[in-house]
DNA sequence: CTATAATACCTAGACAGTCTAAGCATAGAT
DNA sequence: ATCTATGCTTAGACTGTCTAGGTATTATAG
């Protein structure tokens, strides 16, 4: 059934990633706490979905990966939005936000 | 890369259509339409994901069909909402609900 | 009269993305 | 010495949507 909600995730992670990457670089395990934080829980991000799509981004060239080393001694692969990342980023906001509308007037309608 | 915004529309198609059926049968041409003026087509409702998407609902008991006969004319299968169906419209509801307020949070914390 | 569009349904197979579940390695805490 | 948390990887299952084809009937346009 999917955890979040059947497969409601579907389609937004990667959006979710993008935005989380705005604010600078981060590695992939940071990116998943970050959203599961700032959602109080409610949305979390599964290593088995994160890391591919990471992947999935860099192939498109919507981020870039650097290998280093964390705050704690720890070597991690940190990401960082490349200006076709940022550009995504707009245009799936906005996406999301003619969706989350149109969804919106369907469940008024009753 | 699919027409309603990649994969925004997986996960709540369901949703739609409970809704939709809420206000009364309709059949699946007709559910599909009525979803697509309600949001001035800004979302498209493929036949291919309708009627598996009917099936599927129809087999988990949230609604049941009959053959009859449109206003114009034509025969035409309509769908009614069983109590499952209610109950289920309920649950996704809430879903999408925490689901969409969780990704604002995420949009918004830049 | 005839072609085309709209209505209404059906379905196989492709496709894409998420999840399960396993594994590896290191560091810190008990 | 053991367990938890951090951090990354990946194969395979799963699910649902879309493409693209099909059938049949009715209304409309030329």
């Amino acid at each position: 059934m999917g955890k979040n909600g059947v497969e409601l995730l579907r389609g937004t992670l990667g959006m979710l990633v993008l935005r989380t990457l705005e604010a600078g670089p981060l590695h992939g395990y940071a990116v998943a706490k970050s959203i599961q934080s700032t959602t109080d829980e409610t949305l979390t991000v599964e290593e088995g979905s994160l890391y591919p799509a990471l992947y999935r981004m860099e192939k498109r060239g919507w981020v870039v990966s650097e290998w280093g080393t964390t705050e704690t001694g720890r070597r991690a692969k940190f990401y960082s939005l490349t200006l076709e990342g940022r550009e995504q980023l707009v245009a799936e906001l906005a996406t999301w936000g003619e969706f989350a509308s149109a969804v919106g007037k369907v469940l008024e309608a009753g």
